[in-house]
DNA sequence: ATGTCC
């Protein structure tokens, strides 16, 4: 009679399996290389450790203040734990880099390439985010603005009943059909959210072409509730891959094995809301050139927070804008790349070189997170701020709140990220569309309950701080693009 | 990111 401290003295890792393997190993009367030969076809994988060396990445990324130096500092040292990742062959930090999360997390403006692996830690809770441009020739850029500002909607929730878009038939059959998709949640989500923006650094955008003079319009936004929904089951199903398969691995760094029905089901999930994220601003952009009654002259979009596919490579970009032509299936134009609402948005184009692995920056990235800018503009009224930081531009916020961490002081100085795209060669500028003006959501949470708690907290926390390592820890929190 | 907890 085989027990379980028998399996156990074989040096044998103990789970639910046991009592299976006794049965069988018992009925059978296994015993000797039998019973080895036997285990040998039951017993877990050993779990996989985490790599002994960090796989060394690219630092497309340079300082040029001691605040940009301590942004520097964390996102290298959280890199670095992050490429001990045993899936992990390849990486990259843009000059947009900035923290998100606790150490050992992927940073806004990172590039992760991994082996037969999906990580949904690495591919940004908000799955597809993106944005898309139209060209609307020669149509006065305040007609535009204010019609924008009629069809399009901000803030938490859906549209009301009445106002909702059409959700393509082809994409809802899509929904049913996957596992990952087809809760009534996510269905709900899918419908009611279409035509949406939700709020954070999202935005709705007019400015003229440098190039033509043409109008042209340019959304920011992400996949709103679908994908949110999408990112949870995929983290869920990836934690219990990492239980089973590498408890050594950080749990935001948890992956789904590619060639697993998990796997190859939740990449089709991806492509699905993939699609509804496409849709869900080319019905922005249709709605209003009709209601312009104004000719499409050309439209072309890019995401920069997904997956990207080459052969047995999972390139994750969190923040990070897809240059060689192998990532993107639909490519109608160049690339993308918003700075701040007073500054050009940048149209590139680019090849892969030994350095960028097929990316460019996203964006101009934070220079300190949200609740830190706000604290630094302390003694400055919001009206002042924005009056300073807004002039010559038609800047709007959707619920008539300024959210002054959205206003350019938030971000890395323009100029600087432009000269390191050119220092480190990621991308060539060919035209950009100047700013006219923007919508974004503003700070409509201003008066909620939970805010003004977390607000006295946080600001009581800051004060005490004075060191560069004070710096550091309050950089984190700086997680959403 | 997300009706800020399925």
């Amino acid at each position: 009679m085989i027990t379980g401290k028998d399996l156990l003295d074989l040096g044998l890792k103990p789970g639910k399996w046991f009592k299976d393997a006794l049965e069988h190993i018992n009925a059978h009367g296994l015993t000797g290389d039998a019973l080895h030969a036997y285990l040998d076809t039951v017993k877990p994988a050993p779990e996989i450790p985490l790599l002994a060396q960090p796989v060394p990445f690219h630092e497309n990324i340079s300082a040029d203040s001691a605040v940009e130096q301590a942004n520097i500092d964390y996102v290298r040292q959280s890199m670095q734990l992050l490429m001990r990742t045993p899936t992990v062959v390849a990486g990259a930090i843009m000059p947009d880099a900035c923290p998100a999360g606790p150490l050992g997390t992927i940073p806004v403006g990172g590039i992760v390439v991994a082996r037969n692996a999906i990580h949904p830690g690495m591919h940004s809770a908000d799955i597809c985010c993106s944005v898309m441009l139209t060209n609307l020739g020669k149509t006065d850029p305040k007609t535009v603005l204010d019609a924008a500002q009629q069809i399009t909607h901000f803030g938490p929730g859906g549209r009301p009943e009445g106002q909702q878009f059409t959700l393509p038939a082809d994409i809802e059959a899509e929904f049913q059909a996957n596992p990952f998709l087809k809760s009534p949640r996510s269905l709900k989500f899918a419908h009611e959210h279409l035509g949406t923006q939700g709020d954070g650094n999202h935005f709705l955008y007019v400015g003229i072409s440098r190039n033509t003079g043409d109008t042209v319009l340019v959304t920011h936004h992400g996949s709103r509730g679908p994908g949110a929904a999408l990112y949870t089951q995929g983290m869920k199903v990836a934690e219990r891959f990492r239980q089973a398969l590498s408890p050594a691995t950080d749990p935001p760094n948890a992956w789904i094995p590619s060639d697993s029905p998990e796997g190859e089901q939740y990449w089709a999930a991806l492509q699905t809301i993939r699609k509804w994220t496409k849709q869900n601003h080319l019905c922005l952009h249709d709605a209003l050139s009709a209601r312009l009654g104004v000719a499409v002259q050309q439209r072309f979009w890019n995401e920069h927070n997904f997956v990207f596919r080459d052969a047995d490579l999972y390139y994750h970009a969190k923040g990070a804008t897809p240059l060689d032509p192998k990532f993107m299936p639909d490519i109608t134009g160049p690339r993308i790349i918003p700075l701040n609402m007073a500054q050009p948005i940048l149209i590139v184009e680019g090849t892969t070189t030994g350095n960028n692995l097929g990316f460019a920056p996203h964006g101009a990235g934070r220079n300190l997170s949200r609740t830190r800018h706000k604290y630094s503009k302390i003694g400055q009224t919001k009206e002042e701020l924005f009056a300073a930081e807004t002039q010559g531009i038609d800047a709007r916020f959707y619920f008539n709140q300024i959210d002054i961490s959205e206003l350019p002081s938030a971000y890395k100085d323009a100029e600087q990220v432009q000269r390191q795209i050119q220092e480190f060669n990621l991308a060539t500028t060919i035209d950009e569309i100047r700013p006219y003006g923007c919508i974004m959501a503003g700070d409509w949470e201003q008066d909620a309950p939970w805010r003004k708690k977390k607000l006295a907290k946080k600001a009581a926390q800051l004060a005490e701080q004075q060191d560069t390592q004070a710096d550091c820890s309050a950089l984190q929190e700086t997680a959403e693009e």
